[in-house]
DNA sequence: TAAATAGTTGACCTCTGAGTCATCTTTAAG
DNA sequence: CTTAAAGATGACTCAGAGGTCAACTATTTA
């Protein structure tokens, strides 16, 4: 009944798998694809979206593969969401009402807005950082070893494309 | 982001167009399709459903209409919302996450899982009456004469169409 | 019984989200 | 320079929601 896209499911869930940190610590599609069971075909285009809105960078050809553009905590699901299905508009109905607005409401306008907000707040608030640590996909980085702990990424150059 | 298909609006629309009480007070497709904007075609499929899920009589033929089939304080949102949408699984992830659960919840499982019940509990409480009141489609009725001019919208074509 | 009225129903159309395939192009290793 | 690895991308398929048409059936009245 109320639920986001599959897709941008699959966003949230893809970008779990990934890292914050230069070149070195890049993950693959198919690796992502493997961990979360997302057709690789279309998680590759879903993944080039993500980094066409910014969220990620991206480096082709060999040794190439995904990483976190900032942060995991500097990512919220409202980020990703929006990035996926475009900027929400908040205003609309739950019946479908064009007549229903703050001036005149429907009987589930007040209760509804309310509700809106509740989520989308709670959508801005919760980032990608606490996701990750539930899903805790231990993915595997090429370039790097596994024995290496979680805690530093990798603080080499900054930046690059 | 998060709504009701348009279907679902649709019929919350269309039953308020409608009255209780035996064959005095039928209402035809194609006046619900006037006041609501509704395509006539659609419009019939959707009433067809509705009376299949129990919630309208319908009378074919001449003269022929449709009728609540109980007394609008008697029907919820719920009830409109399940004719049309189906049962609704109340356990998904918002992520779409297979190993959320109560056991092992997601970050915003507790959360999403109070708001959920607390969208159904309003679903539930509230009925096609308020809508309906709020709507105030004083439909007129195959049988019944205009006579009771209670609203400004006679027989004036209206707008929309 | 014939005609008019009004709901019923199946075929078909369009659009979008999801998913597949094949073929690019880019990048680094050898 | 060649080649293998990996992302990019366009064409295509598929299913479901929403919508349109036309033919059909049921009901009442003249």
């Amino acid at each position: 009944m109320l639920s986001l896209s599959q897709t941008t499911g699959y966003a949230i869930r893809a970008l779990t798998c990934l890292r914050f940190g230069e070149s070195a610590a890049l993950v693959m599609a198919k690796d992502i694809a493997e961990a979360t069971g997302i057709p690789l075909p279309y998680l590759s285009k879903l993944m080039h979206a993500l980094g066409q809105a910014g969220l990620i960078t991206t480096k082709r050809g060999y040794r190439g593969g995904f990483a976190l553009a900032r942060p995991a905590e500097a990512i919220s699901l409202m980020d990703i969401t929006e990035a996926i299905e475009g900027p929400n508009d908040n205003a609309s109905c739950l019946l479908g009402l064009e007549t229903c607005s703050d001036e005149r409401a429907c009987p589930l306008h007040r209760f509804w807005k309310q509700e809106r907000q509740r989520i989308e707040k709670a959508m801005c608030q919760m980032t990608l950082r606490e996701v990750a640590k539930f899903e805790a996909h231990l993915m595997k980085a090429t370039g790097v070893t596994e024995s290496q702990s979680k805690g530093e990424q990798a603080k080499t150059k900054s930046k690059s494309k």
